[in-house]
DNA sequence: GATGAATGAGCTTTCATTCAT
DNA sequence: TATGAATGAAAGCTCATTCAT
């Protein structure tokens, strides 16, 4: 049942340990379904030990979650310098994002899926979250001082787009059994049909 | 303690009854945290009652979710046949699936958001969820047919179509605290921004 | 180490037998020490058991403090009814005070010696250890209404007496082993001390 | 998060330290609910280094007691040959006893009035305590050589007086909220009392 | 001499559920 | 049909303690 890793691990990162093995609980069976219990036999530790690198079972989740709002709002940064263009910058952002939840999908599930309980709701606003919005919504602003969009609602847009590419990202990492088209065509076509429908 | 309205309410339907309250209780605070307990005293009953109507707490959850979907096929059939344009059929349609999910976050997070443990796993491709996206792909085939999108591809726009009005209708639920445009405004605008992307 | 005996006791009260149980252990270990584990094994059910019959351990204590005090208070009365003489009816209090904790040593052990947690240290002021104290005050006004003390502080003198008597029945309770003198003799001696120092 | 005190302090005598936090915290809070961390933290070291002076937790209370028990038989002696008049001695090693007790509340509960697991269940009789009621005895003894007092028993007196004392000082100790007439009249009461009822 | 890391045992409490009636 | 009584299992968490360094 305990698989121990400390050694092979290199046992150096036992905090990163736990949040990795958290988090793929968290995302399988639910924040309220999990126990200490349950992530401490993940790693071969105690439940006590769990108490050594974080406050409480909240405080675990909360660290997850942060940490991961950091590096989406990163990887969308790095992205959108490679070009000079604002819709070219809007694109590749959008694209990385769903790309960021599909390749990191335990992390993407448990911040913007996995339902949580309610004192985490109003986390979001003051979190790595809202960084990460922010800096789509920075290019969408560039594209609408250059008139490249049918409205100035910055704000409205900006939350449109959100909408829709966290659908597609979500549905293809939750639903893996529906029969989608080509996944990639797909994704395209997603962020192509926001941006037409978002352009003049 | 607890004033019961058996007599007051004057309800036969009890397994009814039991449903409604436990939806309520789900939805407010969510699945796992609601007890047993909890469900029968809003209705003014025992928790025993509630196992002569249901297996056990996931058959109650899975009778909610079956009823509440039934309901989810017909309101978008219903909705649509109120027009002979195709391209108000399918707008309808989408407007009510939004609206079905933000009426019943709680049965949407479940069949749509929520991990679920294993048995639930495969519903989504027998249940009346499936149901209801045909309902929708069959308006996407009338628009193609009469020529109103830019791409014949059925499948591709109709799951572009729901990744995007699932992705309104998730984060408007999951994310209760963002600072949201006003909500229908920001319903409107994505519903048009994917019609006006799919269209010419 | 479970020794059931719920058909020998009639079973009838299953309230009473934890809060006999529950005393003798807090007694006997005090009550941090006490686990409600340990309070349901002596009488042979779950931990949960005890929970159909007090909101949490802090409520069995509170219960268990009130019946004793309501107990104490009503013997003395009775007791005090028997004479009309003030100073006899305060003697036959004081006596009674005294062999009601050494009938009931648990329970004089619970209310009036074992050291409890502070949120419990205010809570005599308004339960029936007021009504107790009180009783025997009462006499004492009567005294001193008869000019038969040295002094009219009430008050005073009350408590002066409480103390004496609280000390002769927690000694002779706690320290069994010490070698006392013939122990009527002694107890005997102790209120008469008491009375006759209160004395002109 | 703890500022460490020890250069600061000076101190050299870290057992000591320990035994003063533990004292103070046991004072405070009862010894089932002061953790080793709690007094470790108090002091600015690691649980561990307690660990190094004290076998355990009991180890730890029972030096502190006995180290303060030494103290009450000598305090008393030290009172008692301030005066040559056998009955001040007597009143002055009274007096000593009652405010030992209340300077020292935690050391005295665990001997004179907590239930303590049986380890310590025969210390009483071995300790400094008896030591400490010796010496009250021999002043009686005096008091009764110079024919003070109404009875030659002294035994039967010395456990009467102690009686008293130990009364006053246990309620005083354990019903800190109990509406108490001005602290320091209450006690000169009680011994008075208890004096004036011992003689004539 | 002192500690950081770790743990086994135990805590109070809640839960879904069963059973006899 | 409905329930009161009872429970096994498990939850989050704290504690005294150990051990390698």
């Amino acid at each position: 049942m305990v698989s121990r890793n400390r050694q092979e691990s290199g046992k150096e990162n036992l905090r990163q340990e736990i949040m990795d093995a958290a988090r793929e609980l968290f995302v399988a069976e639910g924040y309220a379904s999990v126990s200490m219990r349950k992530i401490a036999d993940k790693i071969g530790y105690s439940p006590t030990t769990i108490y050594l690198y974080f406050r409480d079972k909240s405080d675990l989740l909360h660290q997850i979650c942060e940490q991961t709002f950091a590096h989406l709002a990163q990887n969308i940064k790095s992205i959108q310098q490679l070009s000079d263009n604002p819709l070219e910058k809007l694109r590749s952002g959008l694209r990385e994002y769903v790309h960021f939840g599909l390749k990191n999908p335990s992390q993407y599930e448990i911040v913007f899926i996995t339902p949580l309980p309610h004192q985490f709701e109003s986390d979001f606003s003051e979190s790595n979250g809202k960084v990460a919005f922010d800096t789509m919504r920075d290019v969408v602003t560039e594209c609408v001082l250059d008139n490249l969009l049918k409205t100035k609602d910055v704000e409205l847009i900006s939350q449109t787009l959100w909408a829709g590419i966290h659908g597609i990202t979500s549905i293809l990492i939750k639903h893996e059994h529906f029969p989608f088209v080509e996944r990639d065509k797909l994704i395209d076509n997603v962020i192509e049909t926001l941006i037409a429908g978002t352009r003049a």
